[in-house]
DNA sequence: TGTACATCAGTGAACGCGCGTTCACTGATGTAC
DNA sequence: TGTACATCAGTGAACGCGCGTTCACTGATGTAC
């Protein structure tokens, strides 16, 4: 199955990177059977060492599962990093990126975003792994206070850290609601794409930002322009 | 412990009510140990019958869990409706207690909550807990559409199964990050009632809606205006 | 360069446990006549 | 009203299973001298 059993034959008494192993294995697992389905043991057998193994890795389980939400909230943050490219080439387009990048994670990576948002591991309770996640949300508003300071003059300047909160609730929850990658994604007459980006212009324009797309330099631009409550007809529907 | 057991002597060799026993032994269950920690068996020992038991009304686990995310959306739908009251005394106060009564609901009922968002439980599949979930959202989607129907003269009407959309992620967003009844809720500078508020206030300002509050009736109304983007102090902090 | 030794990272057998599930059964309840 | 019978909703014993965990062990690796 994996590649650790086809080699098993050829790695000797030790297995040389078996940490990493039980790791990959255990997102796979997870992804398979969500957070819940996988054993300790499950993950041995599939990184082709005994049960006893893993004790000297993990202390339990749970600490395996940790280790896999600590990765998620790193690449995660990578992913996020990346996106946002420090605005460039504007700050509205790296902001967009941001929450494609947000739905792009939770489908592409199940195991890693239930493992981080829905294991039930109580993330405030362990500082590592909570400032794993700080560091995540920490792209989340430093992008909105970018986005803050661009506000129109004559407009109230709204606080950086609502406007974060407000945008990681969006994302998350078009995310866990109709983006998510594994079978408990709910069906939705358009793209979770398309539903955050039209909700986060809304939001915008509520704070006072011109959400007419301005010409601008746009170097890989997405299909055209989201309803955002102007055309009637669409894949919303059902104005009746 | 339960009562249940307490009453086991009283009982004759039929239970009366095992099914219900079930259902309420399984959700004391999950909000201890969460939806994945719930046991048939342990079910049937907390409910005072042996462990074949619940084979007579339930196939197995997964409907058990299945029941119980039905019925969480019935209450779910209760409750919504109850909140929307269908509008009274108006339709933006009305509005506004729906998504209070979202968070309530989360925070209230963390095993139907997680039942119905987080076991894992493809609700797609499942017809006639797919029907549940449906009019639940229903409400909101009604809810949407007396708001649509408001929009101020020149302001394009908004799709309301948009913003029904809209206001479900938002909500979901902010109770499973930050409203929920579990440990695995993430603290925050605010209460998520104010968060949420906020949020919704300026998505629909960001839809034309007027958001200084009128002078209405309100015959219970809350603390003060939300800050919605204005004061620099306060809970928001950290203006920097 | 060789050797002795400490440490590391695995093995594999064993254990107790609780779970899911089945089975023939039995006590209680409802109903036809 | 009584009786016979069908059906329902439980029992309790048994099973196979896989899990988590421990233990003394052993092969491989690194290092001091």
């Amino acid at each position: 199955m994996s590649w650790q059993k086809d080699r098993r034959g050829e790695r000797g008494y030790h297995h040389g990177n078996l940490k990493e192993a039980l790791l990959q294995a255990a997102l796979d697992l997870i992804s398979q059977k969500g957070p819940a389905g996988f054993t300790f043991a499950d993950a041995a057998r599939m990184a082709g060492v005994s049960p006893a193994a893993p004790y000297r890795h993990f202390r339990d389980r749970d600490e395996l599962l940790s280790s896999i939400a600590q990765r998620g909230f790193e690449q995660f943050e990578a992913m996020l990093t990346q996106a946002w490219d420090d605005g460039r080439p504007d700050t509205v387009t790296a902001f967009e990126r941001v929450g494609k990048a947000y739905l792009a994670f939770a489908r592409n990576e199940p195991a890693f975003y239930s493992a981080m948002f829905e294991s039930g591991i109580p993330v405030d309770s362990n500082p590592t792994l909570m400032a794993a996640s700080e560091r995540a949300f920490a792209i989340i508003r430093a992008a909105a206070e970018r986005l803050a300071a661009m506000t129109p003059p004559g407009v109230p300047r709204p606080p950086a850290m609502m406007m974060a909160l407000h945008i990681w609730s969006m994302s998350h929850g078009v995310a866990s609601l109709f983006g998510r990658g594994d079978a408990a994604r709910r069906k939705l007459p358009m793209s979770p794409e398309d539903l955050l980006e039209a909700e986060v212009l809304i939001y915008l324009r509520g704070l006072g930002f011109p959400t007419d797309r301005r010409s601008e330099p746009k170097p890989s631009g997405p299909p055209p322009v989201p309803p955002a409550g102007g055309a009637p007809s669409g894949p919303w529907g059902n104005r009746k």
